[in-house]
Order: structure tokens, then C-alpha cells, then sequence
DNA sequence: CTGAAAGCGCTTACAG
DNA sequence: CTGAAAGCGCTTACAG
């Protein structure tokens, strides 16, 4: 390949006037100019190698997204969450002309360490693994969905609001007897969490599904309804066994409450398989609010996914002092919850 | 931040070593070498910096993808074909540890001409544009749905056999009227191209397009029906008044063949509103199979979005000779599809 | 086992 | 308007 020194020989100049010929053409003599265009034609170059301007300035134009732990690319773009905040990050990208980048950083291979960016988005954090080798890049990052403290730029959504709404719609319709499909942020069986037993916070998922958890319990408490009295089913939400386990284990619910839109739907379609009718035979309401559930006529908690992609870029673009974000989260009543048959 | 030198200046060794040091630990003395880790923790030195090594090794560990011509990040990642192929990119990513960079490139703003990648792969181009780019990048570059040339890596799905399939299928059912949904590969109005005027190329869309045609005009041929006879909306997927106007312009037809699985579906809603059973009373058959079109039970065809991703992926992380793939496609046949009335 | 040196390709003050 | 030089941070043969 050409180099700007190849041109410099050719044309009888330095190399610092072929720099200048393609970046600030205005500085040099239209003569001279067009002999250093005609020389870099000559021998094929095509202009100064992104590479050693990198070194030279510093700046990549590109923000790093790295997958929640142990994901891949592809389980990232695959994934209908993951998707959205995806799309509120893009959006900025696009602003700002700049590029996106997925990076793998499976099992410590080094793509944290190693990746051409100007910041990271940290997504869905539940360790601090993550964390510490952004920190070691001394790049700007923000970290979704969870807050590891002052020093640290961070994006939340109140989950443990939208988790009251919901749970506050179904009681405002008259519901009394409730499920709960929390989350489990691996794959493995479903664990069942009985009625009556006191439940440790992990039962609910991390950080994040923890909040929920508290909003549903504030909501409870109102109508005089002891969380830890309502049966859990905790299940990735993934697992196709969630919503069957569920329905064995809260027999008299009339209504449900997943943590995720998945298991919402998953619910919803085995209830139908067992004859039951949704809304009018049990009501159910999921967490987010994918196209998936939209189709589905989910009533669901709008869990910001864009928002929250959006404002962890533009923390990035914007740079400054430490910003930590909190957004509102709003419950989308649709076709999947009604009163329920007194 | 520190540097390889400030970590050599205080240990009081070359930098070379501080850099086997990271690199080459087992080339160093354990004392040396434990001397020199207390100076890069004492400074706060946290490894080398992937900017310098990069200029030295030239490698970026990572591949860029650059929308269709015009469009953004966001537009990307929200189009469901389009994620079939970034789908099939990124499992090849994920295999290489690489990360997946999508470039936009709107305007000659030089993100071709910019980004640090190893590669690039220049999806469903209709222009010499980012081609040229790519080609002024010296680096490796693959086309997806198109052929530029032999010197060229590319890879395109037979698309021509796809549309045979699936015309050819509705004429065993016995269909004999259709109507045809091409496509605009720009935003605009829907373009009706009516019975028995010669047709343009263009008027199908672009090169893949104008391939579906050609299929859809075989199998017609071979049922003694001439293309040029059957009404065609040209439109943009995203046309909301297409599926509309192509019933109004094939008021006889049984079958409608559409270029895109959007405008299939959105063919049989429009369908089932104004009183027409699908497939009873109208067959509808689409091209890609993306969930929307798996969740409508729709007859459609698998473009091989995903193979086409892949093949493209690892052509570049194979490199070697100039490769041209070329994918078989399949009818998937679903619900949507029947025999006519008689 | 360790150090000195060359070189990756570029940009930008600075001096003329 | 143009050139010579410094420097961005690193890795790797090479010599000792």
C-alpha cells in the first residue's frame, strides 16, 4: 500500500504538504496541488490511512456496546430488549455520524481491552467484571440498567414504578389473587418460589428485577396483600416450561405479572391452551414493551429501552462530568387485562 | 495517561521490555518483571494501548458493515432483512472473538473512508458509490445482493429461483390471475404498472428485484401467462396504501406475488378487511422469511438472509482468492396459500 | 534475559 | 506557501 511518504518522494515535496493537499487542500498552491494529486494518483494512493490518524489524534468516531455478560453479537441482536436500546444508541449514532460497535467480551477475551472505540455502553451489568476492564481503558462508559456509584456514568429506568403500575392497574381492576413470573437471568430450569416462604432478593433476578419486585410488593401492601403470600415462578425468559409451572402453581390467580414481555406471552397462550380465556379468565401484564407484544395485545410496562440506548449515547458524545439518569417507565394498557370475573 | 515509557522511566528499563512485560510475559525475568508490574500499578498503567499497537500490527479485529445506500444505523437495525443478515455476520463475529461495526455512511460523510476495521461488507448496493469507496479503502470487501464484477468478492441468493417457486406453486394450486407487488427502493408513492404495457426493468426495483421478476415470469411463461399481462404495484415495504391499491388493480386475481414478506402481510390484512378469506378467497406469497412473516403464517420465500450474512463474514475472515457465493433459496410454504375457488 | 533502535502512517505547530 | 521535525504508543527483530 502507499503511503503519504511514497507520494511525498514521487511529487519532490514532503510529506507534511501531501498531508496538507488532502486535508487542508486550501494551504497549498493550486500548481503544486494538482502535481501531488497527479503523483498520488500515479502510484495509488487514495488518501491518508485512518490508522495513523488514530494514533496521531486519538479519536475512533465509533461507541463500543458490549452485550450483557456471557452474550454474543448475535444473542445481542436477537435479543427483542436488547434490540431497542440498540435502536435509542444508533439513533445518536447516526447524529453524530458515528459508528457503532458491538464487541464481544466473552470469557475475558480481551474485546474490552482491546476495542477501537471512544467510550462503551455497559448493558444489563449484573457483575463487576465488566466494569472493572472499562475502567482500566480509562475511556468514558456508562453502565444501563444498573448505578455502581457516584463515579460512574449511569442510565436507569424506575422499574420499581412500572412495576406499581402494573401491579396497582390489576388491583384497580379488582384482582386479588396474583402470580408472579420473576426473572432468571441464566438459563437453567425454573425455580418455584412457593407461597408463605420469605424469599431472598435474588428470587427476582438482579438489580434491576429486584426493583420490580418492590414495586409489586408496594402495590400489594396497599390492597393488604402480603407479597411473599403470592406464588413465584422464576424462569429465563427464554424457558418454555415458565408459564406452564406457573399456572400449576397459582391455580386460583386471575392475574399474572411476568417481569418480562416473553413470559407475559408465553403465559397468555397457555392459559388459551387450557381453555381459559384472556382478559376475561385471568388477566396478564409483562415487563417492556417489544413489538412482539405489542402484536400480542400485551398490556406492559414501557420499560424506555430506546430512551435509555439514547441517553447512554448521548452521555458518551456529550462527555462532561458524571451524569446518572433516571427515566420514567408508564404502563401500556392493552388487550390483555380486564376485571375479573367476580 | 501513562505510557509504555512513563512505566519504563520509573522502573528503569527499556520500554520494550515493559511491553514484553504484557505481551510476552515468560520472555522476562519474575523479578524484573514483578518490578516492573509494581511501577505500572504505582502509575497506573493498565496495559498498552490498543491505538499504538494498532498502527503497529495493522490489525483492527473487527468487521464494518455499511447500510444500504441512504440509510442509518437506527434503519438498519429496525429493518427485519436486514437483521437476518446482521444476524448471520454476527455469529461468524462471535466464532472470530471479532466485533461488528456498522458504519453509516450517508452523504459522503467518509464513514467507508474512515472507519477502522479490517473489512467491509456493502449490503444490497444499487450504486457504484460505496463500492468505490470500499475499493479506494484497500481493504477487503464483499457485496451482498449484487455482482460487481470478477474481481470482486460477492454473494447473492438465487432470487430468480426463489420467485420460480413460489409462482410456480401458486400455478400447481391452479391459479391462473394474479397481481404483483414489486418493489420501490426508494420512499414514494406506490407506482401501478398496469396490464400489457411493456415494462421496464426498473420497474420490478433493483437488480435482485428485476431477478424475482424474471423467476416470476418463468414460471408464468410456462403456464402460458404473460407477465406483462398481470397487474404490478411497485412499492416501498414500508407503503401502507400498496396492498390497497394492488387488490383495486387485480380485482380477479386469486394469487398476489409480492417482492417483500411487508407487503404480503399487510396484502392479506387489507384482504381480511374488505371481507376476503386468506388463503380461501386470495393466496398471498411473500420473499424473506423475517418473524413477522412466520408469525402471519405466511407462504413466503427464505431469501437465506442469514446464510448470505455469514458467507459474506467469513469470506473476510478467510481472505484468500476473490470469492462469488451464491445461495439456493427456498419456498417456505405456510397458511397463506390454497387452491382458488374453482 | 535485556536494551537500543527502527518503524507502523499520520498531523501539526514551527521556522523559514 | 512549503519543509523539516517531533511525536502519537506500540511491537519486534536484532545485537549483546
Amino acid at each position: 500500500m502507499p503511503t503519504l511518504m511514497d507520494v511525498a518522494k514521487l511529487a519532490g515535496v514532503s510529506h507534511g504538504t501531501v498531508s496538507n493537499v488532502f486535508i487542508h487542500p486550501e494551504r497549498v498552491r493550486p500548481e503544486l496541488r494538482e502535481h501531488v494529486e497527479a503523483a498520488a494518483r500515479q502510484i495509488g494512493f487514495q488518501g491518508p490511512d485512518p490508522k495513523g490518524r488514530l494514533l496521531r489524534d486519538g479519536k475512533v468516531n465509533a461507541i463500543g456496546v458490549v452485550p450483557a455478560g456471557g452474550f454474543g453479537v448475535a444473542d445481542t441482536l436477537s435479543n427483542p430488549v436488547f434490540r431497542q436500546l440498540l435502536l435509542g444508541i444508533s439513533e445518536v449514532c447516526d447524529d453524530a455520524s458515528a459508528s457503532l460497535v458491538i464487541i464481544p467480551d466473552r470469557k475475558g477475551n480481551g474485546g474490552i481491552r482491546t476495542a477501537l472505540v471512544d467510550g462503551f455502553i455497559l448493558s444489563r451489568v449484573d457483575q463487576v467484571h465488566e466494569i472493572e476492564s472499562a475502567r482500566l481503558r480509562r475511556l468514558p462508559f456508562v453502565v444501563i440498567d444498573g448505578d455502581p456509584g457516584p463515579d460512574v456514568n449511569s442510565v436507569r429506568a424506575d422499574a420499581r414504578g412500572g412495576a406499581y403500575q402494573a401491579a396497582r392497574h390489576l388491583i384497580d381492576l379488582g384482582h386479588r389473587h396474583f402470580g408472579i413470573i420473576s426473572f432468571l437471568r441464566d438459563f437453567g430450569p425454573p425455580i418455584l418460589h412457593m407461597a408463605g416462604k420469605r424469599r431472598d432478593p435474588t428470587a427476582a433476578g438482579m438489580a434491576i428485577d429486584q426493583d420490580k419486585l418492590i414495586g409489586f410488593a408496594e402495590a400489594f401492601a396497599e390492597a393488604g396483600i402480603d407479597i411473599d403470600a403470592v406464588p413465584m415462578v422464576q424462569a429465563h425468559p427464554w424457558e418454555d416450561k415458565a408459564a406452564g409451572a406457573m399456572l400449576d402453581a397459582a391455580p386460583q390467580a386471575t392475574a399474572i405479572l411476568s417481569m418480562s414481555a416473553m413470559q407475559a406471552v408465553s403465559v397468555s397462550r397457555e392459559a388459551q391452551r387450557r381453555g381459559l380465556s384472556v382478559p376475561r379468565d385471568l388477566s396478564v401484564v409483562g415487563y417492556n414493551d417489544t413489538p412482539e407484544a405489542a402484536a400480542a395485545g400485551l398490556t406492559t410496562v414501557d420499560g424506555k429501552g430506546m430512551e435509555k440506548g439514547r441517553a447512554a449515547a448521548r452521555i458518551l458524545f456529550e462527555g462532561g462530568a458524571v451524569r446518572r439518569e433516571f427515566i420514567e417507565t408508564q404502563l401500556i394498557i392493552r388487550a390483555s387485562t380486564a376485571s375479573p370475573l367476580s
